[in-house]
RNA sequence: UGCCCCGUAGUGUAAUUGGCAACACGUCUGACUCUGGAUCAGAAGACUUCAGGUUCGACCCCUGACGGGGCAGCCA
């Protein structure tokens, strides 16, 4: 983005471009629009756990102040008591920290702002520009209007400041029950925009705060609180999704009114994936309703569910970047998402060799054992290499051996050869079938000037295999996710429930496969490569000091299972 | 029906602010390879939604259409 601003002697470097805000903040910057540092902020309401799109938003956020060397806020927008709790807080303060979002010691809260807020609506009531009506929920949707006809005065419009003074206070101390009134702004009923329409600045709700307890029995609506807490801290570029573009005449009105420092509200496209759902309700109705197990199911798009799934932060932070930002709205490409963990792991991830559906291979003329050298990654000398044990008893994968192949199999056929990798090229001598005419095992023999690395062999093959010594190998689980709705968009039609589109084959479970012994002791969370199968993570939820349970987080690009 | 926002290859973004459309992913070739991965080389793919207008010149400015999204919670 505008990471080369302070390096423009890179001139070979291709000149990143920047998103439509950084534009705006550099022009702010030329016309010294702000006479205090650039802030941004992470404003989530504590009701849910956080999903890739507010990722997005927390890389965009924390980015620029990094980028401009200004601060960046997590403030939770905790304007509601009957959605929000604890649990969430502690989620989200996690995920951002996972994500790198450097909010450094500044964990806010709305409601530490409700005694300021409370004295800025008494302001406004003084100024004639906030009234308490009576009117209950029913009557105000009434009132309202419709999409052509203005809508009409409250009755309790033109009540006197001494009068609403009064009425606010005893809302305040709880003389009213729930929705019996509300504070409202004044502003202009007959406005095109909705938001305009005398907004309802705070609500009579007796129910306790998870943090703020029985203080409060008036809580501020968005609308009021939202440019308020941007104010108190000095966010300059208050960044938040599309919806909201409706929302800023009246952001801008508060601030107004009031003459408090005023932040610039600024409107950019969520972030929507294919495959997956990305609104909160829903997400909330797959756990709710147990369609996943829990929000950090690896097959959620949550924050929590890619971290248990073994994606990284850099990964995350690299697809935000990779996507950009704008304002219309989209819907981007797994395949970008996938690339991004892909082309991290290829990097880092440890390489070992995992046999999912093992198929024995006896090599008859081998005897004894061995240890082998194996690469740790190819990609990184500097990670060295393992000890690998061989021997005369091997698994190799199922779908390594076919007996009738297809034009372009180049894996194990009768009387074939492939490479076992790091070992010896074999030749399938004997197929043994049990009575249903499955291949139960493999008869093989090897040729011992073909060991890898000893640079005696002169043959080539067209395949290299992966397996695990028998004897040595070591037993696992593992979780083959795929995506969790069949269709790009689940939740596109509007008639159509998104549940019909479940993917009933998202998360595969394989109860014993096989791995070398290297992986033995692996901590919960550590990543591997399986080599030909992907990348994989050992779970942090039902790994057992006696089993290893792994996640797959992506496949490796596969050229030849597509072509089939 | 009223108001607001948006329309650039399959997908996501760019275009030095009016100079003849670029990057990434994806797709397809070929090379290489002890991962059908990675890497390397290359290709295909966009009359920039449409129609007018301004201009020597328009993705960019103006007008109008069409298409998509948002708004009638005491949710955020």
């Amino acid at each position: 983005m505008a990471a080369d601003t302070k390096n423009p002697e890179n001139a070979n470097d291709i000149v990143k471009s920047k998103n439509f805000i950084y534009e705006i903040i550099d022009e702010d910057l030329k016309t010294k629009k702000w006479d205090v540092n650039i802030c941004t902020r992470f404003p989530p309401e504590p009701n849910g756990y956080l999903h890739i799109g507010h990722a997005k938003s927390i890389c965009l956020n924390s980015g620029i102040a990094r980028d401009y060397s200004g601060k960046f806020n997590l403030r939770f927008d905790d304007t509601n008591p009957e959605k929000e709790e604890q649990e969430y807080v502690d989620s989200i303060i996690e995920d951002v920290k996972w994500l790198g979002g450097n909010f450094e010691d500044r964990i806010l809260y709305a409601s530490d702002y409700f005694d300021k807020m409370y004295t800025w609506a008494i302001d406004l009531i003084k100024k004639g520009k906030a009234y308490v009506c009576d009117l209950n929920a029913d009557e105000i949707r009434e009132t309202r209007g419709t999409l052509t006809e203005p809508g009409k005065p409250s009755p309790y419009r033109n009540r006197s400041v001494e009068e609403n003074l009064s009425l606010f206070e005893k809302m305040r101390n709880g003389e009213f029950p729930d929705g019996s009134k509300t504070l409202r702004a004044k502003i202009d009923m007959a406005s095109p925009n909705f938001n305009l329409r005398d907004p309802i600045m705070y609500r009579i709700l007796h129910d306790e705060h998870h943090r703020q307890g029985n203080k409060w029995c008036i809580y501020p609506t968005y609308d009021w609180a939202h440019g308020l807490e941007d104010s108190i801290e000095n966010v300059t570029h208050s960044i938040c999704t599309l919806e909201f573009e409706n929302h800023r005449p009246l952001y801008d009105w508060f601030l107004n009114e009031l003459g408090i420092f005023h932040p610039q509200q600024i409107e950019f496209a969520r972030l929507n994936l294919t495959y997956t759902v990305m609104s909160k309700r829903k997400l909330l109705q797959l756990v709710k309703e147990n369609y996943v197990d829990g929000w950090d199911d690896p097959r959620m798009p949550t924050v929590s569910g890619f971290r248990r799934r073994g994606y990284t932060p850099e990964a995350i932070r690299n697809f935000a970047e990779i996507i950009g930002v704008a304002k219309r709205d989209a819907l981007t490409d797994i395949a970008l998402l996938e690339y991004a963990i892909r082309d991290d792991l290829n990097k880092h991830a440890q390489r070992v060799m995992a046999v999912l559906h093992p198929l024995k291979v006896t090599i008859t003329n081998y005897n004894g054992e061995e240890v082998l050298d194996a690469v740790n990654n190819p990609e990184d000398a500097g990670m060295g290499s393992r000890k690998v044990p061989f021997s005369n008893e091997i698994f190799i994968e199922q779908s390594d051996f076919i007996e009738n192949p297809p034009k372009g199999y180049h894996r194990l056929i009768p009387g074939g050869e492939v490479r076992l990798r790091y070992a010896y090229i074999i030749k399938c001598e004997e197929v043994i079938k049990n009575e249903k005419g499955e291949v139960v095992e493999l008869r093989c023999t090897y040729d011992k000037e073909t060991k890898s690395g000893s640079g005696t062999s002169t043959k080539k093959v067209k395949g290299t295999i992966h397996w695990v010594s028998a004897k040595q190998a070591l037993n696992i689980e593992v979780r083959l996710y795929d995506r969790l709705f069949t269709v790009e968009a689940p939740d596109a039609g509007k008639e159509k429930n998104f549940l019909d589109f479940l993917n009933p084959g998202s998360c595969e479970i394989i109860p014993n496969a096989l791995v070398e012994p290297f992986i033995k002791g692996s901590k919960p969370g550590a990543r591997f490569q399986f080599e030909r199968h992907g990348y994989f993570c050992v779970d942090t939820k039902y790994t057992t000091s006696e089993k290893l349970v792994f996640n797959r987080t992506v496949t490796l690009k596969d050229s030849w299972g597509k072509t089939k």
